[in-house]
DNA sequence: CAGATCTTGCACATCGTTGTGCAATTACAC
DNA sequence: GTGTAATTGCACAACGATGTGCAAGATCTG
């Protein structure tokens, strides 16, 4: 097999994220075996487990940041922004939810947390300019907004993991929640979302 | 130290608790020394790794079990009854992190999730309840919004823990943040809120 | 004080995981 | 085909965690 590590590499990456989205303490075995792999070979990829984690932490946080800017690019309405930033983020939803998911288990990977900051901060930014617009209303802070945003992301990833939510439109439901989450009225974020699925 | 081993027994499970909410893979010697006891007195009340976390998770399912099932004894508006869920579920907010923060590794303690259905499936009934009559909007079917209102809550904790969000009246946040959630009017969550508090 | 009850401080066996080394084997490219 | 690069299949050392055994010590109760 010449050459084609590369395609052995992304595999094993792909593999991996699943596996330890399944269960974080995944072994090097599980995810060599679920890759059809043996143990040995994922160590010629990557030289140990932190590696392999901090692979993949990288690929998610970048498409995570790349999303959020596209969907942030420019805040006309700060509702029609944390729409956007919800159906783009569903796109992604399973890097986002290996982020997550790491996360709150800060032992394995150092700087999850640093590394996702800047998403939460800009995403803090427009949902303080949502606030002090009067487009949302809550009682929280906006950078404890951001924290719902992201389980209310993370809670319905699960929910139709879990087989109690369909995954056909879920995205939309997805960005409506958090709107309302924020306090825009329900039957206004329904049109909102509407015409932002409808017409792209 | 006779007839004081009742005593030991609740500080090493209250110190379990913190240290499991810090870290779920804890060892038993981290949770000792944390308990100021050696490891070895652990296993003179707990048999085992799996024992000790069977006790914490039964002990914190009845809590849940308990406050739950005294907010939602009466229905009478399904907004009050999941405010006050809300409110009651964030008094012991400790005990419910530990279920959430296990069950998403269902590795170790088998039947968390078992363990909650009754929980969630009676908190579906009362917001299905609210969305039949109208009290709730949500594109989210009934059972998909109790997931929501989980993950509020466990966000809102961590947001705690994290030191972005104030303690003090973090609880009315948390009750206003789900009822607008489950398409509440913000102004009509706050208000109902603050009635609840003020006049318990 | 005496005695029952816990706790302590080791020692030990066992298990699973990580990371490495190396020779044999496989599969692709030219 | 032949060579090159990757994969395989062991073996091994090192760690850390779990669970147990037992003798010595501390601490409260009566």
């Amino acid at each position: 097999m010449a050459g084609r590590a590369d395609a052995n590499r992304r595999r094993i990456m792909d593999i991996a994220l699943t596996e330890l989205l399944r269960d974080p303490d995944a072994s090097m075995d599980q995810i060599a075996r679920a890759a059809g792999v043996v143990r040995r070979t994922v160590y010629g990829h990557f030289p140990s487990r932190e590696a392999l984690m901090s692979a993949l932490v990288d690929d998610a946080a970048n498409a995570v940041e790349l999303a959020q800017a596209e969907a942030l690019r420019d805040v006309d309405d700060p509702a029609k922004a944390l729409a956007r930033s919800m159906l783009a983020a569903w796109e992604i939803a399973d890097g986002y939810r290996l982020l997550i998911s790491l996360a709150q288990r800060s032992v394995t990977v150092e700087g999850i947390h640093r590394r996702l900051e800047p998403v939460r901060r800009e995403c803090a930014a427009m949902l303080q300019r949502g606030l002090d617009e009067g487009r949302f209303v809550s009682p929280l802070p906006a950078i404890a907004l951001a924290y719902v945003r992201e389980q209310v992301l993370f809670g319905l990833m699960q929910a139709v993991n879990d087989g109690v939510l369909a995954p056909a439109d879920a995205g939309r439901s997805v960005a409506v929640t958090a709107l309302t989450a924020a306090g825009v009225p329900a039957v206004e974020a329904e049109e909102l979302v509407a015409g932002l699925t409808a017409a792209p």
